[in-house]
DNA sequence: CCACCGTGTGTGAGCGCTAACAATCCAGTG
DNA sequence: CACTGGATTGTTAGCGCTCACACACGGTGG
């Protein structure tokens, strides 16, 4: 049954150091690996410390220290697939480090919760933090808060003072494009994600320069906010320009801004009696798991979020060990992934 | 920028005392809300706390009260729909009860893993975790281990002496079982989730239970890895069994053990020429935010993640406290969601 | 008028650890 | 053979906080 230890206390330092025949410092620099201590003596501690099951207390070191070994992580809504896996590369690459993770997730993305999230981890005494806010308002929220430890963002940091990791994700949504124009489609249409989150807009932004670097004038962005129920309404709409004929720009291909949303757009552009590729080929964003299966597969671009984890936590320790070279911006690549939802263009 | 302050060593509570002109204790009365306290006295700690920017060092007061006010939280794959969700739900919950939640992902299922998360987190003296630990091997391991704290399961404490909270798996495939013959068919196929998770045995188990309650010999299971991919393979094969005309059972129903797999089982059938519901009606488990989108609408059953957050750390919170009465089961209901992939079956 | 009590406050000890310094030992050196 | 210096170990002083206790004060009851 699992149960704490009996009430007795757990063994101290000086437990050991008297089951050893040792001063307490000893048993300390056992510990902590110190190199002068003599090898006999090493091993009476070190086989002490077994007998006794003596583990450090942290709290104590921590006090004496100064460190607490824990960074705090503020993730948005760790529900989703993207915050998620990050954050499952953040704790991976934090343990390695020999850091605890605590993490605090926002209720809502406004400032005032993010502020607590901070006081909530500050109270605690965090090393440092990871900020998984790509929204622009929690960063500018951060921005302005200054706390008492270095914070580092993934996916927020954009044109702000603040050091960070994150995704191009324009490049990914230029790749996006430019696949869909090569595959011979006069245009493309853009779902957009909700306007206050930073990797939607750069999302957007990097559509938007493709179309114009091809001369093309970009139609009217479509918005939703990252849920397949919106991605369905977008889709309805689409289905609609595309039944209504030649009005403005043609509907033959549309670049969903993240994979969920391109689920929704799919659905409904099949309700209208739409053909996916054939006659509106769809690309999505994130590479979920699902994404291959979807009706048809899809195109999307994959994001690396383990590598995005263990860059976040490595510029973090840079910044708490002192050692950072100013603000830093990472940006790590993403990869075009090319399946049937894309694939062989009626006109082409 | 964001920076730690500087240097300088943040104030402690004599600093307080000094500016307010009182003892250090007194303010610490203060901070823990102490009823004997005269009410000047405390406005000028207040203020004097205020204008220094004092804050309690959770390290001291942790040393000196042997509670660290932090939990644990070991999870095998927060990139799951279903952990990723109970974990936001933990979170929430804990930071309610005033606990820092620190999170240890699991790399694999190994019960060395485990072992060395435990570790990881008993070295940083948590006073409680929540194992989500759904792998039989796991919560074996766990029952072995008998950590120097407190531990909670998550979906795993079935038969074994450790308390939980879980939601009524059994019940969600009885009531996916039920409602697929309620709708004609004959019997209903299966595909199960990996043999070593516990909620897999017991969605088959439920569904197991059902048919045989009605005098159906239960077919094959069909087995998968939670994966779309491995649903894609189960369900090529259910496929097939379904063309190859009335070998054994008649295949017009199926429940998949969770909606990723029922995600790859509907691609599959659609590959081959099945129509759903139509030919063959399909229903998941756990009602991803994707499913009302799948082609057709998913039927699956919803669990409520938040509620088994909440209820793992308040389960935990009291063990902590000492007020537990006993080994306790929490079970939490699930509910079933009826969409297009299982209605208007052919022969009804 | 003094023992008694409750309220408000201060004092001292110590939680378990690390860092700085002091002490000891022993080999090598002039 | 005292003398130096590195290796090894011990001693002491806190880190910042809470707990237990002591103390001061005013009001009661006998």
């Amino acid at each position: 049954m699992i149960r704490p230890t009996e009430a007795l206390r757990p063994p101290t330092m000086a437990d050991v150091a008297r089951e050893a025949g040792v001063s307490h410092q000893t048993v300390s620099r056992v510990l902590s690996g110190h190199p002068n201590v003599r090898a006999t003596t090493r091993e009476q501690v070190t086989a002490a410390i077994e007998r006794l099951g003596y583990r450090r207390n942290s709290a104590a070191r921590a006090l004496v220290t100064r460190r607490s070994r824990t960074i705090g992580v503020i993730a948005v809504d760790p529900t989703l697939y993207g915050p998620a896996s990050t954050l499952a590369g953040l704790q991976e690459a934090a343990r390695d480090e020999g850091y605890l993770v605590s993490t605090v997730t926002l209720r809502s993305g406004g400032g005032h919760a993010l502020e607590d999230a901070l006081d909530h981890l500050a109270a605690w005494g965090v090393e440092g933090a990871v900020a998984i806010t790509p929204q622009r308002s929690s960063v500018q929220a951060l921005a302005r808060l200054a706390p008492p430890f270095p914070v580092v963002t993934v996916e927020g940091s954009h044109g702000l003072d603040i050091p960070g990791v994150s995704l191009d994700q324009e490049l990914g949504a230029r790749l996006v494009t430019e696949h869909l124009l090569a595959t011979g489609h006069e245009t493309v249409w853009h779902v957009a994600g909700p306007e206050d989150w930073l990797e939607s807009a750069a999302r957007t932004e990097g559509w938007r320069a493709v179309l114009e670097e091809h001369g093309i004038r970009p139609p009217r962005v479509l918005r939703g906010d990252w849920s397949p129920l919106s991605g369905y309404h977008a889709g309805q709409e689409l289905a609609g320009l595309a039944l209504a004929g030649r009005g403005a720009a043609p509907v033959t291909a549309a670049f969903v801004a993240n994979d969920q949303m391109a689920l929704g757009v799919l659905r409904a552009l099949r309700e209208a009696g739409i053909r996916t590729p054939r006659q509106v080929a769809v690309a999505g964003f994130d590479d979920i798991p699902e994404a291959g299966f979807f009706p048809p597969p899809l195109t999307t671009v994959r994001q690396d979020f383990t590598a995005i984890g263990r860059r976040s936590i490595q510029l973090l320790l840079e910044h708490i060990e002192g050692t950072a070279s100013g603000v830093e911006h990472i940006v790590v690549e993403p990869q075009l992934i090319v399946r049937a939802s894309t694939r062989s263009q009626d006109g082409a």
